[in-house]
DNA sequence: CTAGGATCCTGTCAGC
DNA sequence: TGCTGACAGGATCCTA
């Protein structure tokens, strides 16, 4: 599902495909994944605020959108796209991101199609199997003030310890993993991520906030960023990707997810084998040996990053 | 006010 | 084979 490297993974490649071309036409294939009346226009910037993806339009205007859990943005030139209006695109024609599933590489539209954008030079489809996404046009100097992105809390790189810290005691009885899944207490953790960054920081998911110490505030913080960076370095947990002309697509976390999806196989650190749980009602993965101590120390902290380096070594190998 | 459960929705998969 | 029910989860709404 898409979180927040995926959508920034997503904003830069847009960035690259529509800024500065013209939205002509506007299909709606199903009412609820558009709230609002269609405007068409030219795209002058593309912003991401956590999880919600912005387009401005030179009219004033703005689509906010959100992929929810399954929503996907699937940019088609159909051959015609040139890059920067002059050098030929290379040979791919399609540029896929958000949930990863064979609509990356099936025809479009199909079932799932939501809203077909008609651009000049190609099509954006938005594509969302379980209508949890939408488009929202708001006005430009509205957006803001969208009641969605107005609560957002500040994203790990904009926090410092200290005031995770003293966000996580202000909801002391909540388990750490639902505080940090809150977008208004820190924003761009998703299901994937905050299982990640848990494990990385070596804590419980089924701790109470309030008895995170500073320290632990601060290990979490830093593994946040670790893991959502790596990220989006790697374009995204490989779920965004150019679909290659042999019709594969991106293997899906499978290059650096440490904990999620990998019940019953062994933990890169100790051998463990990784557990499912459930903790406030979401699938949660864990470690049972490395976030079984309530105060996991930094010995384990170090060698979990001295395993993460030998596991990187060997994939690059 | 907080904490936690229900809800939306549809494709997938286990179990019978 | 084909049906049924559980499950997946981001954000919001509702309840205690």
């Amino acid at each position: 599902m898409p979180e927040l490297p995926e959508v920034e993974t997503i904003r830069r490649g847009l960035n690259k495909l529509i800024l500065k071309q013209k939205l002509t036409k506007i299909d709606i294939l199903c009412e609820k994944s558009f709230l609002g009346t269609p405007i068409t226009g030219t795209v002058t910037a593309i912003r991401r605020f956590g999880k919600a993806l912005v387009l401005d339009f030179n009219n004033g205007h703005s689509f906010i959108i959100h992929l929810r859990m399954t929503g996907q943005l699937i940019y088609d030139s159909d051959g015609k796209f040139t890059s920067s209006g002059a050098e030929p695109h290379p040979a791919r024609s399609r540029y896929a991101a958000g949930h990863p599933s064979d609509n990356f590489i099936a025809a479009l539209p199909n079932k799932q199609t939501r809203v077909i954008l008609h651009f000049t030079n190609g099509i954006l489809y938005f594509n969302d199997q379980r209508k949890f996404g939408f488009i929202k046009p708001t006005p430009t100097s509205e957006v803001e003030k969208d009641p969605f992105i107005c609560k957002l809390a500040k994203e790990p790189w904009q926090m410092t310890a200290q005031e995770l810290h003293a966000r996580l005691q202000k909801h002391s009885n909540s388990l750490i993993k639902a505080t940090i899944l809150d977008q208004t207490i820190i924003c761009g953790l998703g299901n994937i991520y905050a299982d990640e960054a848990l494990f990385t920081a070596g804590i419980h998911p089924e701790r109470r906030s309030g008895s995170l110490s500073l320290e632990d505030a601060t290990r979490l913080l830093e593994a946040a960023k670790s893991v959502m960076q790596t990220s989006i370095d790697s374009g995204g947990s490989t779920m965004a990707t150019y679909v290659k002309a042999d019709g594969t697509k991106g293997d899906y976390l499978d290059k650096f997810a440490q904990v999620f999806h990998r019940e019953g196989q062994a933990c890169y650190c100790c051998g463990t084998p990784i557990i499912k749980i459930k903790v406030a009602g979401r699938g949660t993965h864990i470690c049972p040996h490395c976030q079984s101590s309530p105060l996991s120390n930094s010995q384990a902290s170090a060698y979990r990053n001295s395993a993460n380096s030998r596991k990187k070594a060997g994939q690059n190998a």
